[in-house]
DNA sequence: TATTAATATGATTGACCATTCATATATTAT
DNA sequence: ATAATATATGAATGGTCAATCATATTAATA
């Protein structure tokens, strides 16, 4: 496994904003108004993530009027729902952790 | 998706170094200095490393002597495993990027 | 018990990058 | 042509954290 691959990778995905923007994308296409509403994230800073998300090829984007509509590539679609489960196993382990886990995490992670 | 959770997941998996123990722990459990020679990270930084993977519940360790052996989660190894074919499809994608994206890869991601 | 080997821990620091703010560009409507 | 709406871009900054270095702990062996 080679380490561009890996952090171009997690660097697309591993960031919450631009998970939550890929999410908001499953479902369907959305403009950036759109993807603004659904996930709370202010304006430039979805319009900084969706170029970043562009660039590395997972998602797609097609003018309509003055709006800009983007859509979720397949593939990606699919590793993102994966993850989702995956988390969410992740989810009982991290319950089932001891307190001291807890914390650490919450301090870690913020 | 609970921030907490996503945020917990890819602190651990997420960063190359712990993916890179994470993945010499697919084969056979290791202890400290296995580790080290299979990743080639400097000691006290694998152990920095293990302590939050053991924290977050990624891996399991026990003593043997003054070696301490660790092992990979069950779980966490089918994820590994399934990621490393997320980024193997994703290598395509980069591949097939355009110049642009790729000199905005390296920049951005080191 | 001193010494060596294996591993862990604490503190520091430098790099990266998400966010924010201000502003630019593009498109449509009046 | 001007205003309004939608989106993008540039620059600045504060927070986070991986790596490093020095040192501590633990266990085995002489």
């Amino acid at each position: 496994m080679d380490k561009l691959e890996f952090k171009a990778f997690f660097y697309a995905i591993g960031d919450y904003s631009r998970f939550s923007i890929l999410s908001s994308l499953i479902g369907r296409d959305l403009n950036v108004s759109e993807i603004v509403d659904a996930t709370g994230i202010e304006q430039s800073n979805v319009s900084h993530h969706l170029h970043c998300l562009l660039n590395c090829g997972f998602v797609n984007a097609k003018r309509n009027g003055n709006e800009r509509i983007y859509s979720i590539n397949k593939e990606v679609k699919q590793t993102i729902s994966s993850i989702i489960g995956y988390v969410d196993a992740y989810k009982k382990q991290i319950i089932s952790c001891n307190v001291a886990n807890k914390s650490y995490i919450s301090r870690v992670i913020k």
